[in-house]
DNA sequence: TAGATTGTTAATCGATTAACAATC
DNA sequence: TAGATTGTTAATCGATTAACAATC
């Protein structure tokens, strides 16, 4: 009888990574329907209602909430308040997060004017261009800084978040600059991977990428919509 | 023996919806990492290779490619031109793409202006919006138009796409409006659900919505970090 | 031939969905 | 109590990974 700590051990760490990626990203969904249930003054939203909001069935939304450790009413549906402040505090959207923008061109000044980061408490504190014919200028209330004044002000501060929105190119010598900085997280609009060391959490926004796997559906689609059509056509009756 | 044509036909129906959405969301990365090597005049890319780009062992590089009907060569690799071409072709990156946009705040004229797109054929050909005081500036060398002439100029020139870049409050009423000119592949930028009928694609691409769930990564980044930290100081030795 | 890498099958893993007793 | 909806288990589905014979 060998005593084995190898593979064999199936412990299921079911929270070995937290919640799910897919359910991750109904949370906020679910949880912008409940911030609209208090404003209509609706104290409980189902399963079901839930759903409709991220195009899963209630089921789905039951599980993804099931991880939490939040309850709902049988009978009833759950809390608006209390889900929604629950909700708050598991994304961490109470924390205040700093950020600073490189690349300041068009998506960089769309972004440091969104004013949706705010409500979600992302602040960007800081802009930063290598342009000198930019450098100086001010986007909303800020000033554009030098990069070259990216890592004394990151580490100065603290930053956690970087956001890069430069050409593919620039992308990976930005990343190390911020990396040098002490940032943690780097949220990447240009169109290419990074490569980090393994501390730093990288998310990827590529638009360029969505936009080829975009452009297959709509190539698909049209398809299926014109044999939808013939279908009907060469129906009978 | 009854003839069933009933639910009880398993036929696996292995490309019923074509690709499946996680390889789909892959391809580009290939195509990207393959006019890379044509670029840099490498003949021949393996799947080890595509998988370093894409962040996915290589099996699984073999098995995106293995649903289009192309073929690597054993021990060599993938053509890198001759697999560049067909992905070209099978993304819909060769055909023109006619896309109207409504909505040119920042992130709209950011759209507007975003050169990776033309790269994949999506050409905006048209802006609108309906603030008065906007209307008629122009945009690169666009001008803004009335909302209200959208439905004609969508109808005659048989625009495929739309891209909504409007507040939340507004999106619904666009998308109607897109809808009643014929559009039938709406990409969504505005942080809402939108109601349409079954023949109309949408994709939304919701800024706020990533930025919650990243949020939650970063919170719980801290977190792991502090612990490994915590560990190594810790550790004996 | 020897070495490298494919295409494919089978095993694993994880997420979605269906169903229903428990509960308000 | 009757009706509605939860939390959870089991069944299904689909995607990822490992492994290896076939092939260049």
């Amino acid at each position: 009888m060998t005593r084995s700590i190898l593979p064999t051990d199936r412990t299921k760490h079911k929270n070995h990574r937290g919640i799910p990626q897919p359910a991750l990203r109904r949370l906020p969904v679910y949880y912008r329907r409940m911030l609209q249930a208090i404003e209509e003054g609706v104290p409980f939203v189902s399963s079901d209602e839930l759903g409709k909001s991220a195009g899963v069935p209630g089921a789905q939304v039951r599980k993804d909430i099931s991880c939490l450790s939040q309850h709902g009413r049988s009978g009833v549906g759950y809390d608006a308040r209390s889900m929604a402040s629950h909700l708050e505090e598991l994304l961490g959207l109470v924390n205040d997060k700093e950020a600073v923008l490189v690349g300041v061109g068009n998506l960089g000044r769309a972004l440091a004017l969104y004013p949706g980061f705010s409500r979600y408490k992302l602040q960007i504190i800081a802009l930063f261009d290598n342009n000198p014919s930019i450098v100086g200028q001010t986007v909303g209330d800020q000033q554009i800084l030098p990069v070259e004044k990216l890592i004394n002000l990151a580490q100065r501060l603290h930053i956690q978040v970087g956001i890069i929105t430069v050409p593919a190119e620039a992308a990976q010598e930005v990343a190390n600059t911020m990396i040098a900085g002490g940032i943690k997280v780097i949220w990447n609009f240009a169109p290419c991977r990074l490569t980090v060391p393994g501390d730093i959490l990288v998310k990827n926004e590529d638009l360029a990428t969505e936009l080829a796997a975009l452009s297959h559906r709509i190539a698909k689609h049209k398809v299926v919509v014109f044999n939808k059509a013939e279908r009907e056509d060469v129906r009978p009756k």
